[in-house]
DNA sequence: TTTTGAGTTGTTCGA
DNA sequence: GTCGAACAACTCAAA
């Protein structure tokens, strides 16, 4: 019999429950990928992106001998089903609320072939539902749910399941054209290689450093966590107990907090969490919208993040922060917008992380930031870029403003003469602007 | 059962 | 220039 193992957002071999157990079941096993399962469709994302899935999937292959077929969509999973006779499909059970609608639809649809799809172990060290309070319910609160999650043992990780049930890979349609990806430095071995490097040179001063925009101080694996190419088990069995794997495990456990409320509350993906934000003003304008994207509000801390994003894929943690209470706060847009942009746009993009990171920021989240803490885009970039030297990295027409200059070049008599663009809005004002719609959706 | 204090990521204002 | 206070409402756990 022939079964087939579908990766999505697990694109390893070592420390896989869900591929070990399709490996393991007697069957020869097709390995296949699809392409629209990491959020968005593939064709909306950012090139950058697109390149990202392809490098991953081009290191997959390797790993697998080049045993990997790679689909356009599910649905050619099914149709692949039917002709093929497949008796069951393996996945890595899904927990954000895109990823199980996908899963439940497609166990619908390959009722048509008789075909099982058949849910393994997923991707959290703590799989989302299991940390509950003594009475049952979920936390809503970070710091009691980590308290619970730290107790709760994650296993060791598993070993390598045995590659010779797999199958040869088959034709398919849709060209992954994976040579795009030439370059792009990606896949499970990379992901290791990262943690130790991290582990080596990065971890003991994270506590400090891991803030600084201007400086290289996070792990630099949120890539290979959203593509699966590392399993948070695998990253927890490598920390001990200093201070900056200690503050390094609460980042991680922040991820899983996150699956947890989403698996919860699945219509946060794209809802407040808190509806009363629903009813507050907000604000929509394509052509301020395009500013913010594309890093042309004039304030160089916000700029520089989002020109970050569009020129490598990828923002410093504390610059999301900064760009998304920029948009929230100071432009009145609903945090949707950003998220969306977001998705198109992070190669690390995680479905939880992202709805709950932007609706921490916008204050309708769980554990959210109290109403009155409104980023001020300059002091953060005085704080965490003290020397200019990430903006200037970012910003060519900042290039001739030293050191902590570059984060204000209204200060310098030259400080637009190359072209760099005036401030969009006035943050004191819009702080003022954005209180005021917070007072008004108060409860009485 | 009720109360109390603390809770990822901040800023402004006045002394 | 530095420093402490003030800026909601709600969740959760411990007293």
């Amino acid at each position: 019999m022939v079964s087939v193992f579908w990766f999505r957002r697990d694109l390893r071999i070592k420390d896989h429950p869900a591929l070990f157990q399709a490996l393991a079941s007697g069957d020869e096993i097709l390995l296949v990928a699809t392409a629209d399962t990491l959020g968005a469709r593939f064709s909306e994302l950012s090139t950058i992106r697109q390149n990202s899935l392809r490098a991953s999937w081009r290191e997959l292959k390797k790993s697998l001998s080049g045993k990997l077929t790679i689909l356009e969509s599910p649905k050619d999973l099914v149709a692949l089903a039917q002709s093929m006779g497949i008796r069951s499909v393996y996945v890595s059970s899904a927990f954000d609320s895109q990823g199980f609608k996908e899963l439940a639809a497609i166990e619908r649809d390959l009722q048509s072939s008789e075909t099982k799809l058949i849910r393994g172990e997923g991707n959290y060290a703590v799989s989302p539902g299991r940390v509950r309070k003594s009475d049952g319910t979920p936390y809503r609160v970070y710091t009691p749910f980590f308290n619970e999650w730290v107790k709760l043992d994650p296993g060791t990780p598993i070993p390598e399941g045995n590659l010779s049930a797999a199958m040869p890979e088959v034709e398919s349609s849709f060209n992954a054209r994976l040579e795009l990806s030439v370059g792009i430095l990606a896949g499970e071995e990379y992901a290791l290689k990262t943690l130790e490097r991290f582990l080596d040179s990065r971890v003991d001063a994270y506590a400090d450093m891991r803030n600084r925009a201007d400086v290289g101080g996070t792990s630099h694996l949120s890539h290979a966590l959203s593509h699966g190419e590392i399993h948070p088990r695998t990253i927890l069995s490598r920390l001990g107990n200093g201070s900056g794997e200690s503050v390094f495990r609460k980042e991680i456990a922040w991820r899983e907090f996150y699956a947890d409320v989403m698996w919860h509350n699945p219509e946060t993906l794209t809802d407040y969490l808190n509806p009363k934000f629903a009813e507050m003003k907000y604000d929509f304008d394509e052509q301020i919208f395009a500013k913010w994207c594309s890093g042309q509000t004039g304030y160089p801390m916000v700029d520089a993040g989002m020109r970050q994003l569009l020129q490598d894929g990828w923002m410093h943690n504390r610059v999301r922060m900064i760009v998304a209470s920029f948009l929230v706060k100071d432009l009145h847009f609903e945090w949707q917008h950003g998220a969306k942009w977001f998705e198109q746009n992070l190669t690390d993009f995680d479905p939880a992380s992202n709805s709950h990171g932007w609706q921490w920021t916008a204050g309708c989240g769980t554990d959210a930031s109290p109403y009155y803490r409104v980023f001020n885009p300059v002091m953060q970039g005085l704080k965490f870029d003290p020397n200019g030297d990430y903006v200037r990295k970012y910003i060519p027409e900042l290039s001739h403003l030293t050191g902590a200059n570059a984060h204000e070049p209204w200060e310098d008599p030259h400080g637009y003469s190359k072209g760099y663009p005036k401030r969009i809005v006035d943050h004191a004002e819009e702080r003022n602007e954005s209180l005021r719609r917070l007072e008004a959706i108060k409860t009485a």
